[in-house]
DNA sequence: GGCAACATGTAACTTGTTACATGATTCC
DNA sequence: GGAATCATGTAACAAGTTACATGTTGCC
């Protein structure tokens, strides 16, 4: 149920549609919660029908119309509450750990080479997370919504930093193994 | 579909009965890969049908029966062949880093507790692999699976360092916005 | 002419979660 | 007497994925 909450808490920034918020989903909030477009407007739906968010429909020249989404009060008083409960923790799913963890089963010049395309993806997470750091937060005044946007990313670059050095050794551990 | 080469996984250590597997998805591989019980029969079933386990009952004195599951040779190039495909990217999806996101629509001595709530369960998981790393691998001479299992411990324990130093890191921040 | 971006959705299917259901033994 | 552990599952529902479906504008 977790997927609203993401949507409202976009839309606490701004007035949304269904697109954009796909595209919010894919980048910035995406590092913390990922979802496709069509959960998105499926969910969408469900938060008109519960008046969480309120719709209507923009005209547009030479491009087709948008639904923009804005929050309601009872949005930000179901953010809030929700806020306020446990979390639950983040659910794990790593394919790659879940290969190693079978080592002696495993194809392992394929999986040396995917922790290698692993660490690629992690070097480019990281290099884009410096970038937005560069030109949101660094050597700026900041708001209370910043600041916290900035400690989650803060959390995103060292886990990145971590991941990157953490492959980096497992690749030479492989590597040992297989010699 | 990764749910089943798990569980093959899993048995490529030894047969096990449903209830081990659940076990075992509630300890070691589950630190990689969580699974309910409910899932565990259920994709049981579906391993059956597919030909990728054979199941047999025990009987046993004082205790229910269990259904002991073996991976057969079928299961094993199942495994073999998902290995040698491409990982997919672990999901993310992490409330905590969603509250930060929205530091401002938020309850923040709730999410100040949370935080800390998290930071006790990261340090009782690296205490925990602390604790297989002195009984299981220290010292000793290992096989080639269990090598790989280290590295995927290895790779747990940074992860947790990392994740600890990162949290007391936010707490510290948040404390000091709202001073 | 073709592809990318803009824009919204439906349908079918697979996974994951929550609740229910049963019943024996062992330990406190 | 009650809780924990052993042991197996079903059913209903929620969430996530994959494939399908349509149509415009602008750029190369």
């Amino acid at each position: 149920m977790a997927l609203a909450e993401a949507i409202l808490v976009c839309l606490t920034d701004r007035p949304m549609s269904g697109y954009d918020l796909a595209k919010t989903f894919d980048a910035s909030i995406g590092f913390f919660w990922r979802a496709s477009h069509q959960q998105v407007y499926r969910e969408l739906a469900r938060l008109r029908e519960r008046g969480l968010v309120e719709s209507s429909e923009m005209e547009q020249r030479g491009k087709p119309n948008r639904i923009v989404h804005t929050i309601t009060k009872e949005g930000y008083n179901a953010v809030k509450l929700w806020s306020s409960k446990p979390c639950r923790q983040p659910s794990i799913k790593d394919e790659l750990l879940v290969k190693l963890y079978a080592l002696d089963t495993v194809d392992t010049p394929a999986l040396t080479e995917q922790l290698g395309v692993r660490l690629d993806q992690h070097k480019e997470k990281l290099q884009a997370y410096y970038k937005i750091n560069e030109r949101f937060y660094e050597g700026k005044n900041l708001s209370k919504a910043q600041k916290g946007k900035l400690i989650a990313l803060t959390m995103g670059i060292s886990n990145e930093q971590e991941m990157i050095a953490s492959l980096e050794k497992a690749i030479i551990m492989l590597g040992d193994i297989n010699e």
